[in-house]
DNA sequence: AGATTAACTGAACGATTGTTCAAATAAAAC
DNA sequence: GTTTTATTTGAACAATCGTTCAGTTAATCT
């Protein structure tokens, strides 16, 4: 056997990334073996390498994308005019936008040091690109006295590390939807800037 | 050669937990070889198993005593007498706590995927038992009209993620000190309740 | 000083790792 | 229907993995 019938890159290729992500996030990196992903995939592990440079490159490209798409999607996303408008946007966006992919966002936040350093780099910058959307409007939310908070810098970080552990433990079909969640952590969101 | 001049278990066993504790963190527990662990022991890897019965067990202690002292310090931790202070002191104490041992804090968040079940189970047990704690400050302050929140549990993981966040970006010896990041997070966590 | 015990080495075990590549087969192009 | 191209196999590579164990040496005990 070789070709196998009715193959296509277009088909193998997203399986292929699928697969990596799905088992990346449930195992780690390190411990899942490119002939997992090919069996996940339906081929032998040789085949991967048409669809991928090496497996840290199936990772990093996992990763990238991710944060890709982030900044893409946020950049996308319609905002209030004032700054307590738009972190209200800010928070029910990033919400809503984590849960509905749980699997990379727990890959970006726990394979960063299996990552070469130039990858990393490159990685760590689209982080600070997204946190810097959120300092921003902080910023000009304290400018204009609309929020208090004695230090942006802390309350960036406050504020998202806030709003990303959601992911931890929110199950779907659970007791509460995401826009319940999202009501509920603006609430708490509003009141740790002093909003 | 075998016995090394001046050897001891009670000097070896700490330095294979040390050395594993700081590898595991840096790199990832399947990344890390017993091999390196011993190198940096500076033993050869079968000396590694007078210490541990296997490497999941290795992990798993380190895992399991982070846990242990990290609710041993709480309980010896002095506390106020309302609500409002506990929730401070409680602030205060996991800042502190968690600052002070980052690799721990690292491995206890990152590797509870390569636990066997039952491992896993206990470790999930005792950070339950550790959220609990905070939950029952919440409910009281909640009972007691002295904080607002719509959902104590909800604003238990927000208030602990928030919290445990410091951890990505704190340094020692950066522009804030430990007890300056402290009051800031507790004007968060305070207005994040509603108090 | 001699015997016993604790600590460690060094080699070996089979299994698994990421990766390469010639050969094989199906799909697409002509 | 034939040729070309895209896709995959299956075997092989050297390296490394966790773990075991008989043998060796230092520390301790009598």
């Amino acid at each position: 056997m070789a070709r196998k019938t009715g193959s296509h890159s277009e088909i193998t290729g997203p399986k292929v990334r699928d697969a990596a992500l799905r088992l990346f996030a449930r195992h780690g990196y390190a411990a899942v073996s490119m002939r997992q992903i090919a069996r996940e995939v339906g081929v032998q592990a040789g085949a991967l390498y048409l669809y991928t440079k090496d497996k840290q490159s199936l990772l990093f490209d996992l990763m990238r994308t991710h944060m890709d798409e982030l900044l893409a999607a946020w950049a996308a996303t319609p905002k209030g005019s004032t700054p307590l408008a738009q972190l209200e946007d800010f928070s029910r966006f990033h919400i809503h936008f984590h849960l509905d992919r749980p699997d990379a966002v727990f890959i970006a936040y726990m394979e960063l040091r299996n990552l070469s350093d130039a990858n990393f780099a490159t990685l760590e910058a689209l982080r600070r690109e997204y946190e810097r959307e959120l300092e921003r409007i902080l910023e000009a939310g304290h400018a204009a006295g609309m929020i208090n908070v004695p230090d942006t810098r802390l309350a960036t970080m406050a504020v998202i590390a806030m709003l990303t552990g959601v992911n931890t433990w929110y199950r779907e079909g659970g007791r509460l939807s995401q826009d319940a969640v999202a009501d509920i952590y603006w609430d708490m969101v509003r009141g740790a800037v002093g909003a």
